[in-house]
DNA sequence: TGTACATCAGTGAACGCGCGTTCACTGATGTAC
DNA sequence: TGTACATCAGTGAACGCGCGTTCACTGATGTAC
């Protein structure tokens, strides 16, 4: 069993690498199995086909991305009672994890599949639409009960807010990637940051 | 000569169309010439190879997106001479701009690019930095005026702020494609300029 | 105005390579009695 | 403890198809004299 995960998972680590700098379809299975040193058969031995990694290689992201932010709001929580500075602490601990990432956020896999999604079935792109769902939902919570203590500036959509997240990570990697900046998108979470601040602080 | 242009402006709309939806290399040349009605034969005298056809659709990219926001503040600023107004009214012409196409933005081919760069040569890779170079230094102008007559709230990072709007536009496109909700990009430009208007606007 | 030549904008057939997928088989490990 | 069988995690060869690219060619248009 041991076995078994460890080829399937370094399939998927070496596919989710290059699927990330060149794209699902310039991917060749040909180039995941001699990097997993297999052999074709053993690749579709885990997976029924194609569409089946980009499958898998979604729903892995989803986890792995929502056990980070369980991760880092948890520790805010704990550096914290206050839900403004909960907030805030959250996302210079994000900004400080971006930071520290030697080349940059990879990228991810959910806006590869945004871009190429005429290549996948319904399956896929269901899962790919879950994932955003589940940021924006995990968001709007945080930002409906700041409200219910600070209440904002000007009205704010919480949604939006939400989103809003999600929308300066992602638009933050591919700004990153094609300034060849990886890190710009520290300056874009703490710009970020400094907009929810100004919005929900008291003014004096 | 109108012919040839006809023709190549032609290919290059169905191949971009093609290029947003589902990645460049799955965009085969065999079905560009197919829509455009001619052969292959007839793409390769146009361009020397797939890789001239990447680097000519960014460089037309560059060309209409610069006139597009040049359209845009132009008018902005036929409207107001004051430059907090005049960046403010940009931004909600941008949005409604985004908001009038009926199935939301076609996507970015520097977005693309950015997450396919592998499949690039030099030149491809350093047109795409000039692309977002080109927006951070319109949109530093930009703030770079407005700070000189409105000084910001907190410090802020004009250049941070320049690249934000580009942030939010791919951003925007991302979780909008991934979400099936082409317009939502237009909430993340509305509440992106209310964040520029609190951090300028001068309390009363 | 007519003729010769050049260029333009392609056509159409051919090429070899690499791709995703299938399938019969295999050796190592696990399970039942 | 030994034996028989089943399952697991692959191997390795083969397949046909579609891809990017080349190239000899062609008919229509433009230019020189």
């Amino acid at each position: 069993m041991a076995k078994q995960t460890d080829t399937r998972t370094r399939i998927m680590d070496i596919a989710e690498a290059a699927v990330l700098s060149k794209g699902f379809d310039a991917t060749s299975i040909e180039e995941i199995v001699a990097g997993a040193e297999i052999t074709k058969g053993g690749f579709f031995y885990h997976f029924p086909d194609k569409n089946a990694l980009a499958h898998a290689l979604i729903e892995r992201h989803i986890e792995v991305e929502n056990e980070l932010f369980d991760g880092l709001w948890s520790r805010a929580r704990e550096l914290s009672d206050d839900p403004l500075h909960t907030t805030l602490i959250g996302l210079r601990l994000l900004a400080e994890l971006l930071e520290d990432m030697p080349n940059g956020h990879p990228g991810c896999i959910v806006a590869t599949a945004a871009y190429q999604d005429r290549l996948f079935d319904q399956e896929v792109r269901q899962a790919n639409r879950r994932a955003v769902l589940a940021w924006r939902r995990r968001f709007q919570d945080v930002f409906d009960e700041l409200c219910a203590t600070y209440p904002p500036r000007d009205d704010v959509d919480t949604e939006a807010l939400a989103d809003m997240i999600g929308t300066v990570i992602e638009g933050g990697i591919v700004m990153g990637k094609a300034l060849g900046e990886p890190h710009m998108i520290v300056g874009q979470i703490l710009l970020l940051r400094q907009f929810i601040r100004q919005t929900f602080e008291p003014r004096l």
